[in-house]
DNA sequence: GGACCACTTTGTCCTTCAGCAAACTTGCGG
DNA sequence: CCGCAAGTTTGCTGAAGGACAAAGTGGTCC
């Protein structure tokens, strides 16, 4: 593994206003591992050993049923924490990772970060931060899925994945990552036919444009009115 | 208002391991407040003034949507703390609390938050390790609602209640706080009839016996049949 | 290039449960 | 003690969407 380079953290939220001595430091200590598509970064239920940040890619947060059901809590776009059991003192990871693209990610042992959050002020508030935002967006999924209909929240599943990771193309936007519908049921407490049949009358609509493991939304205010109050 | 006791605080998570003259410059900080049944205590979106600690009663936390329905997002018990904004800094409550029952609350401006963490190691362990088990809470619901039939997420929405607050009477065990079948309902993003209709036949087969805002699980083992797997 | 696999599409049926409506019960305030 | 409000029960109907089935379509690996 070549030798990482200070600019991978310089900007990144949890690290800004560090010095460059610092910033090789925290480096210094970090274990780099690449992640092809699908593969499982940690399990759910397994010793929490490390925290984990995103660098590149895009990770899907799973849980899975007793049923053996499978539900998405969440995706980490690149310079977010992730795995961060010990921010909230659990010593198991309460989910499975697995890397949605191919993905680069660092990781450091659990014992680092009670040292990270008193050496560096900026990194404990910024954790806790986004802990915060997490926790309001699985408020929101709470309130969708207890009052809005199917097909309300695939459309506030698409243009949530739009926002986190959308890319401009000549089309529209499209989400950086693959999906499948499969995916996106399990995002949204529904079915894969039940998805399929939603994208393809958007399609005829206009309003998205979806090759296999692939979507453009083409017209977003439309899956706005469809994901609000009343379509 | 009458001055406050030590013992309050005494053996509470939050401030265990504290000395007598600590908790003492704690409490002397402290409002003490007490609300009605259906107090409101703060309101969604409101500027994060104070933070909140329960002594005596049941509090709800409720969200509402842009369509006026309310979803209950969680209940809290004595010793809790709530209202806790500032361990995620943000600066407005990301919802509304309400008082399930006549109820007793301490309160301390946010300011204090810093210092309180900062001053009290096991504090601020604790809190987080509070938000920890939220944050899993409201995965689970994230899981029910999406995976589970009605019924079953009635039935552990009763079990949760039951587990929370529930006290020993004869002829079960009694959910400490009043609670309709509207409030269910907002439970588990159901109708109240529906919950009517189930309350009724369990009634019919003797798991739970309810009175207008009181209920009595008479044979929790059934309920949990009914909220497992398969019923 | 062919075979297999993963993903998708589409059709039909059937259950669950929300929506609407209306009567009933309980408790409280005057 | 009466009237009203809040909470509950119950019936009926229809639509949404889950379950099952089966065929279609890329993509990839040999």
């Amino acid at each position: 593994m070549s030798k990482l380079d200070e600019s991978l953290l310089t900007g990144l939220p949890p690290f800004s206003l560090l010095e460059r001595s610092q910033i090789r430091e925290i480096l210094d200590q970090a274990l780099p591992k690449r992640y092809d598509e699908g593969a499982e970064i940690f399990h759910e239920g397994h010793d929490a050993e490390r925290f984990h940040l995103l660098l590149d890619g895009y990770i899907r947060v799973v849980k899975t049923t007793e049923g053996g059901e499978q539900i998405i809590a969440l995706h980490i776009s690149p310079g977010q924490l992730f795995g961060i059991a010990p921010a909230l003192n659990r010593d198991t990871y309460p989910a499975t990772a697995i890397a949605a693209s191919e993905s680069l990610a660092l990781s450091w042992p659990v014992r680092l970060w009670g040292e990270f959050t008193t050496k560096y002020p900026g990194f404990a508030t910024e954790s806790y931060s986004t802990l915060g935002q997490r926790l309001g967006e699985m408020q929101t999924r709470i309130t969708e899925l207890a009052t809005q209909a199917v097909e309300q929240r695939v459309a506030a599943a698409l243009l949530r994945m739009v926002t986190q990771s959308g890319r401009k193309v000549d089309e529209g936007i499209e989400i950086a990552f693959p999906v499948t519908r499969r995916n996106i049921s399990e995002m949204t407490g529904t079915t894969l036919h039940t998805v399929s049949r939603l994208l393809s009358a958007w399609e005829k609509d206009g309003i998205v444009h979806s090759t296999r493991k692939h979507i453009v939304v083409t017209a977003p205010h439309r899956l706005v009115l469809l994901s609000g109050a009343q379509g």
